[in-house]
DNA sequence: AACGGTTCCAACCGCGGGCTA
DNA sequence: TTAGCCCGCGGTTGGAACCGT
């Protein structure tokens, strides 16, 4: 059974937006704001245009600062690594591109940046897909030898019939560490991604404000963030991804953590989520396969050098 | 100039998740 | 707990603009 429409077909416009109709919901936005409702909001701006509509074009094309035209090499270089790194979350991508919008981006990526990337380099020397545990995790070329903390162990692996095994270790990349990924690379080292759902078993915020496993702390997360983090002694449910950080909750305040897993360190019930964004293609081009294209073009300030990340991966 | 193919981007669509009653 | 509502996201599409012949 489908949901309700978000409102009657019948009776809105559709297609392109006259300059009467952006003047009319700019004028009405600015004057009063959405007011947290964007179904209401066409009724009272005099608009014949659905809810969603009026919130696209007022997100994409009217909004304040809003950037368009020639994307820039930095921007570019962002855009390639944060593909690279979490895929095809182009409102966290955006995120990061003052003035750009999600779906500038995701015009940009389709119809330019990823035809500029495949025709770096010929077929032959393009990688068959694979799905590998380590690449969640962006590695720097310009890393500095990487601490002790770098390396975890696992308790357990549990599989969906319940059953485990272990246990295995899992070291991680440098990357782990955002003081030895370049600048721009840093940039990017914000969002938590939902792919892998795990358990930790404890850890540690230290004195930097970084989430230290192995220590004594708990952490819930259902969704990349984890709750009262602060709480200590308890396992820990998480799930993240690609991004390096998670993002948790202190009173209810998000705030961003680093996560570094260190020797001692216990995680468990490592599983990939079928259909997640690194089980299937993103685009024509699989993840890997862009990826590796990223690694090896004009982006590579953010290699992806696989032979410094761990090698397990689990799957179901 | 005319035509057909391609590119690009604004806009649409359906779905998942959060919120609330 | 459940159902309904809405928001926001990512994928897809339609058509205007552009390009080559």
């Amino acid at each position: 059974m489908g949901r309700a429409p978000c409102c009657d077909k019948a009776n809105v416009k559709k297609g392109p937006w006259s300059p009467e109709e952006d003047e009319k919901l700019k004028e009405y936005i600015e004057k009063y704001g959405t007011g947290g409702n964007w179904i209401a909001l066409p009724q009272k701006a005099g608009l014949k245009r659905c809810g969603k509509s009026c919130r696209l074009r007022w997100l994409n094309y009217l909004r304040p600062n809003i950037k368009h035209g020639e994307f820039s090499d930095d921007e570019d270089r962002i855009i390639c690594s944060l593909f690279a790194s979490i895929g095809s979350r182009w409102s966290i991508i955006a995120a990061q591109l003052p003035g750009r919008t999600d779906n500038d981006i995701k015009n940009y990526w389709n119809t330019k940046l990823k035809k500029k990337l495949i025709g770096i380099i010929p077929q032959s020397q393009r990688k068959p897909h694979q799905s590998n545990f380590s690449s969640m995790f962006q590695t720097c070329s310009s890393s500095s030898s990487p601490p002790s903390s770098f390396k975890g162990s696992t308790s357990s692996y549990y599989h969906p019939d319940g059953s485990s095994t272990g246990p295995e270790s899992i070291s991680f990349s440098s990357s782990l560490l955002s003081s030895s990924c370049s600048t721009s690379a840093n940039s990017l080292l914000h969002q938590t991604q939902d792919s892998f759902v795990g358990h930790m078993e404890t850890y540690q915020v230290n004195k930097d404000n970084l989430l230290l496993f192995g220590g004594e702390a708990s952490c819930s997360s259902s969704d990349g963030s984890c709750n009262n983090p602060i709480n200590h002694g308890k396992e820990a449910e998480f799930e993240f991804g690609r991004g390096t950080n998670m993002n948790c909750f202190y009173n209810g305040v998000e705030e961003t953590q680093k996560l570094i897993l260190s020797n001692g360190g216990s995680l468990r019930g490592w599983t990939e989520k079928q259909n997640g964004p690194w089980g299937e293609n993103p685009l024509d081009y699989g993840f890997e396969e862009i990826k590796q294209l990223i690694s090896t073009s004009s982006c590579n300030n953010f290699l992806f050098d696989e032979n410094k990340t761990g090698e397990r991966v689990v799957y179901y």
